[in-house]
RNA sequence: GGCGGCUUGGCCAAGUGGUAAGGCGACGGCCUGCAAAGCCGUUAUUCUCCAGUUCAAAUCUGGAAGCCGCCUCCA
C-alpha cells in the first residue's frame, strides 16, 4: 500500500505521487524567534520530523527546508522593550530552540534558513510580482499584492473574498486597493531595521519570506508545505497568492497542518496565562515521553497536554523497555531476515497519513505478542522463537527509527530512571543530614540485602516491613530469579 | 456574521461501508511466602441524538444538541 497524505487543499486523504519520483521537496513554516518555544512549536516541529523520517525511509531523497522569521514587528517590540538588537534576540531565540529541538531528538532539516539571509531574494520576488501588475507600490513606501490579480484567492482555506471583504474584522486602510491585500514590504520608521530597497528603507512582509525562500532552495513547484492549522489563513493563503500568481503553475501539491496542543483542555492563551514553555516541560518530563505524547495522538487531532496524559505516556514508554528489557536478559539480539507482522502494521499506520498513534499501537501489539511468547516458553526460547523475538526487536528499533522513541538501551533508560528518582528523592528529603545519591543508594541495597536475610529466615513479618518502607520511598521491589531488584514507580 | 473541525468503554485514543485497535485504570484468575512484573479473562451488542441511503454504517446523506478552532499575532 503507498502513502496516502491528507491534503488541505482539497480536504481529502490522497495518493502521495512526488513531483519527481524518488524525491520530495518539503518546507515547513518554523518559528518567529522572538520568545521561548511553547509545547505548540514542539509538536509541529516533532510532527514535521517524523513525517520528513517516513518520507527518507520510503526511500526519497527528501530535502527538507524550515526557515525563521526573524525580521517581524514582535521581534521590533521586544528589542525596544529589552535595549537588546534585534539580531542579538533572534539569536538567543534560534540557538534555544535548537537545544531544545535537540533534546527532542528532532533531525535537523537540510536547509534552514533565515528572512534576514534573503532579503535580495525577497526584494526581486517583489519586484517580479509590480512587474506582473500583481502587486502595487503606494506613496510611503508600502507595498502590498493585489487580491484583485489572483482569482484563486482563498481556495486553500474556503473562504470567499467577497464575504471577507464584509466582514467587520479587516481594517480598512486607504492605501489599499482592496481591504483585502497584504503587505509585501513596509517602511521602516525611525529605528527600526531596514533594507535599502527600490521602494525606500523598509523590511518585508511576514507572508513573502517564505515564497522567496522556498523558490530558492525548492524551485516554483514543490510536493509538501507544512505548519499549523492556524497557518491555512492568511499565511498561506497568502503564500499561494504570490508564488502562483508570479509563476502561473501550481505551488504546493500537498499542504499538510497539525493540531494545537492544548492545556488541560483550554486552548493555550495569554489571558488564560497557560502558555507552556518546551523547557519548562523538558524540566518535567524526561525529552521520550514529551516526544512519544506529541506522536500518541494523530497529528491533525487536537492533543491535551495534563499531568495525567504525561504518566499514562511515561508507564507505556516503562511497559515496551521493560520488554526489551527482558529480551536482553533472555540474550536476544535483534535479527534482520525478513519482516514481521508488527513491520507490517507499523508501515501501514504511517502510509495512511502517518497515524502515529495507529504505529505506537502496532508496537504495543508485538510487546505483548512478545510477552506472551516469553512467558509461554517460560523464560528459555528455543531457536526459532529466538529468531521470532530476535526480529521482533528489529522491528521495534526500525520503528523506534522512525519515531525518534524507544532508541535507548533499556539498562541506560532504567538507570535514567532510578537516577532521577534518586535525586528526586535526595531532594524531597528535608533531614538535616544531607543525603546523597550515593548514601541513599547504599542505604537501598543495605535494606534489600537484610530483606534477602529476613526471607531467607523465613520471617516474613521482616521482609514486607522492609518492603513497606521502601514503599513509602516509591520504590518498588521485584523478586526474580537472579535475586532481587528494585526501581521507582 | 463567514469558514472548518470534533462528539467512540471509567479515562486517553485508533478506526471513511463489512460487523468496535492500542494504552491507562478497575475487577477476577495464573504466577509469587506475600507482592511486583508478565500473561489470561471480564470492563462498548455499541460509537451524542433523530431520520434516511444500503444486503451491510461509528464510518455515507439530511436534521438537532453540545464542544472547539480559524477569520487579528499565533504551531
Amino acid at each position: 500500500m503507498g502513502l496516502k497524505v491528507y491534503n488541505t487543499l482539497h480536504g481529502r486523504k490522497e495518493e502521495f505521487i512526488p513531483l519527481t519520483e524518488g524525491k520530495v521537496k518539503m518546507y515547513v513554516c518554523g518559528p518567529t524567534v522572538y520568545d521561548t518555544s511553547h509545547i505548540g512549536h514542539a509538536r509541529s516541529v516533532v510532527v514535521f520530523d517524523t513525517i520528513f523520517r517516513w518520507f527518507e525511509k520510503l526511500g526519497n531523497e527528501v530535502t527538507y527546508v524550515r526557515n525563521f522569521t526573524d525580521v517581524d514587528d514582535k521581534i521590533i517590540k521586544k528589542s525596544n522593550e529589552t535595549g537588546e538588537d534585534c539580531a542579538v534576540i533572534t539569536e538567543k531565540y534560534i540557538n534555544e530552540f535548537h537545544v531544545e529541538m535537540d533534546a527532542l531528538n528532532v533531525r535537523r532539516p537540510t536547509i534552514e534558513p533565515r528572512a534576514t539571509g534573503h532579503i535580495t531574494h525577497i526584494i526581486d520576488f517583489i519586484q517580479m510580482l509590480i512587474d506582473k501588475k500583481k502587486a502595487y507600490a503606494v506613496d510611503g513606501g508600502d507595498v502590498y499584492f493585489s487580491i484583485d490579480a489572483f482569482s484563486d484567492y482563498g481556495r486553500l482555506s474556503g473562504r470567499n473574498p467577497e464575504d471577507m471583504r464584509a466582514g467587520a474584522r479587516i481594517a480598512i486602510d486607504e492605501k489599499k486597493q482592496n481591504p483585502l491585500d497584504f503587505t509585501l514590504w513596509k517602511p521602516a520608521k525611525p529605528g527600526e531595521p531596514f533594507w535599502e530597497s527600490p521602494w525606500g528603507k523598509g523590511r518585508p512582509g511576514w507572508h513573502i519570506e517564505c515564497s522567496a525562500m522556498s523558490y530558492e532552495y525548492l524551485g516554483e513547484g514543490f510536493d509538501v508545505h507544512g505548519g499549523g492549522k492556524d497557518l491555512i489563513f492568511p499565511h498561506h493563503e497568502n503564500e499561494i497568492a504570490q508564488s502562483e500568481a508570479l509563476f502561473g503553475r501550481q505551488f504546493v501539491k500537498y499542504w499538510i497542518h497539525n493540531g494545537f496542543v492544548d492545556i488541560n483542555n483550554e486552548k493555550m492563551s495569554k489571558s488564560l496565562g497557560n502558555f507552556t514553555m518546551i523547557k519548562e516541560v523538558l524540566a518535567k518530563y524526561p525529552a521520550e515521553v514529551i516526544r512519544m505524547f506529541l506522536l500518541s495522538n494523530h497529528y491533525r487531532s487536537p492533543i491535551d497536554y495534563s499531568e495525567d496524559s504525561m504518566k499514562e505516556v511515561s508507564l507505556g514508554l516503562d511497559r515496551v523497555y521493560a520488554f526489551m528489557e527482558r529480551l536482553d536478559h533472555t540474550g536476544i539480539k535483534p535479527c534482520e531476515t525478513f519482516n514481521s507482522e508488527l513491520w507490517e502494521e507499523f508501515c501501514d499506520a504511517m502510509n495512511d497519513d502517518f497515524n502515529s498513534a495507529k504505529a505506537i499501537a502496532s508496537v504495543f501489539e508485538a510487546v505483548k505478542k512478545g510477552n506472551r511468547l516469553l512467558d509461554d516458553a517460560k523464560g528459555i526460547p528455543d531457536e526459532s522463537l529466538s529468531k521470532e523475538l530476535g526480529l521482533m526487536l528489529h522491528d521495534i528499533r526500525s520503528a523506534a527509527g522512525i519515531l525518534g522513541i524507544f532508541l535507548l538501551s533499556p539498562s541506560a533508560y532504567f538507570a535514567a530512571k532510578k537516577e532521577k528518582g534518586m535525586a528526586d528523592l535526595v531532594a524531597a528529603s528535608e533531614t538535616t543530614t544531607t543525603d546523597s545519591s550515593s548514601s541513599l543508594a547504599a542505604e537501598i541495597e543495605d535494606l534489600i540485602r537484610q530483606r534477602a536475610e529476613a526471607r531467607k529466615a523465613k520471617n516474613f513479618k521482616r521482609a514486607d516491613e522492609i518492603r513497606a518502607t521502601l514503599q513509602s520511598m516509591h520504590i518498588v521491589l521485584e523478586d526474580g530469579s537472579g535475586g532481587t531488584t528494585w526501581r521507582f514507580e
